[in-house]
This record gives structure tokens, sequence and C-alpha cells, in this order.
DNA sequence: ACCCAGGCATTGG
DNA sequence: CCAATGCATGGG
């Protein structure tokens, strides 16, 4: 058995950098959300680094307004390579390095914008580790609540994410394509996926092995570029490709048209209650761009919360 | 027992 | 081109 090592490192977010809200964002403010955990103050992930499976546990170190992230890695012999990468993806996964300034410029013109910037300051918008990874959690959440997304995530996650023991508990990180793909849909459909979601699921993994697609390259290409490719793939339309832009590439303009939780709280929060639609939530939204996706975050956070 | 939930592709007019 | 339909499942 391989010896386990325990190293840590320091991170430094832009500030405002609320570390409670950001983690808890990711765990949808519960202990436990798929392959995120948070506990006593603790945010852990299992990160995939290919070769090796490491454990990262962080905490805050500093204040929202001098923030500093405390990062504690485990894992088998582990180099200062491991720690630098990791280091890098726990500060993609908590979105540290995002300016919010500009937004919250822009979200103080407005009254109930202005009261979420006030309740949620210094809350960064948290990163999905793949492309892959924001897509399949995307199509799993199609149309479902989010009760139920949740529990087959977690599903999906323990049948074929890789898994590492430490200190006494199982940690899983997201399953890897090539696990999904050695699959197949009928198996996927005994997860309570419908039998649809299995084929778009299963296809997910084969576009994204194929490396000719470039889904894990998407850093080059333009928002409606990316749209146009995504919304190429089974499964995945506009509001799935709008979330990955969100969730997985890190743009700060998009908006998940044919939401039925942003039209609700939209509704709620700019239109008095009264029903919305798609083309209404975009005119609204257009106050927030080019931030639309920190508006969209933050407006969000607000269900998530269970405030309003 | 019903109805709905952070959509999507497919089908039929 | 637009409207209607089925989908799996847990919670209200």
């Amino acid at each position: 058995m391989m010896a386990i090592d325990r190293l840590t490192a320091t991170i430094q977010p832009v500030a405002p950098f609320n570390f409670e809200l950001t983690a808890g964002y990711h765990t949808y403010f519960q202990s436990r959300y798929g392959t995120d955990t948070m506990e006593d103050g603790i945010y852990r992930r299992l990160l995939d680094l290919g070769d090796k499976l490491v454990l990262a546990s962080v905490r805050s170190a500093g204040t929202v307004d001098a923030p500093e992230l405390a990062l504690e890695l485990q894992g088998p012999e582990l180099s200062l390579e491991n720690v630098d990468l990791a280091t890098e993806r726990i500060s993609w996964l908590l979105g540290v390095d995002q300016d919010l300034a500009p937004f919250y410029e822009l979200g103080r013109a407005d009254e109930a914008m202005s009261g979420l910037v006030d309740e949620f300051y210094g809350l960064h918008l948290p990163h999905t580790a793949t492309v892959f990874e924001a897509l399949v959690l995307a199509v799993l959440g199609q149309q479902i609540s989010t009760s139920v997304a949740r529990i087959i995530r977690t599903l999906l996650i323990e049948t074929f994410g890789p898994s590492a023991d430490f200190d006494g508990e199982t940690y899983y990180a997201f399953p890897r394509p090539e696990s999904i793909w050695a699959s197949s849909p009928a198996e996927l459909h005994t997860m309570k996926l419908t039998q649809r979601k299995s084929e778009y699921v299963h296809g997910l993994a084969g576009s994204t092995l194929d490396t000719s697609v470039g889904l894990e390259r998407l850093g080059g290409l333009t928002d409606p570029e990316i749209v146009e490719k995504l919304t190429a793939l089974r499964g995945v339309g506009l509001w799935t490709a709008q979330w990955a832009l969100i969730r997985a590439v890190g743009r700060p303009d998009a908006l998940p048209l044919g939401d039925l939780a942003l039209r609700r709280v939209v509704s709620r929060l700019f239109m008095d209650g009264a029903e919305c639609n798609d083309a209404q939530v975009e005119e609204i939204s257009m106050r927030w761009s080019p931030y639309r996706t920190f508006a969209t975050v933050y407006l969000f956070s607000e269900l998530r919360t269970g405030a309003g």
C-alpha cells in the first residue's frame, strides 16, 4: 500500500470572496451534493488528476474582504506538480479569480438585484471540473425537480465515479466519460434516468471521447459558436448549453432561457408576481448584460437558500 | 390518486 | 413553422 501524503497550500481569491456562500452554492447549501461536501466549514472534493485521486479540503483562512483559503491535499506520493495542478483545479472550481465589481456596479442600479448583491455579497460562481460534467448534470436535471435530480446524480456518481477512501470516508469524483461510455443506455436506464436521457448521457460520453469534437476545448470559441457546437449534440438544447457556458466555460454573459425556476424568480422579484415568458425574462435580463451569468446565479441563490 | 418539477426530441397538423 | 406529447420519479 502506498503512503498517503498530506500537503498544504494557500489560495488568495479576488476580493470580495465569501467562502461559505461560494462553496455552499456548489452543494446547494446542503452538507453533500454529488461530488462535493461542505461540513463544519470545510469544503471537500476528490480531484481526478488522471494518474491519481487527490482529496482536497478547503477552509477559509481570511475574511470576505481579505480572503485567503487554506488547502489541504491528501493523496498517494504527491509531487509538487500534483499540488500545483490541484491548486489550479480548486481555484477554478470555486471561481476564485472572478472580479465581481463590474457586476455589482450594474446590479446596484435596481432595487431587487441590489438586495441580492447585499445578501450574497462575495459569492463567486463555482464551476464544474469539465464540460462533460456540466452537460451530464444539466441533462439529468432537465424537467425534473431538483430533489429527484439530486438522487439520480448521486446514484450515477457512486456507480460510475472513481472513488478513494481517506480517514475512513469514501469520496467520489465525477464519472469519467470512459466509464459511462463503457456502460450502455440500457444500464443507465436502470438508474432512474428516462430511456431518452440514458441515450443522451451515453452519447455525451462518446462525444467527449471523440477528440475531433473538441468538447473540452471550447476556450477559444465565442459564446454563439459554443452554443452551436453544444446544441448539435443530442439532448442538449439552448437551456443546457447556456448552463454549460455558466458552469463549465465560465462565460460572464450567459442566460438559461427556458428555465422554469428562472421565470418564477424573475416574475416574483421584477414583475410583481405576474407570470412571464422567456421573451420578458430576456428583456429584463438585458439590464445586467454583459454580466447576466452573475445575475442568474444570484437569482438562483435566492431559490437555493429558500430566501424570499 | 393526482400534479408538478431548473427540457428535449419527436411527431402531427 | 408551431403546438402537442411522452418521459421516470419523488414530493406536495
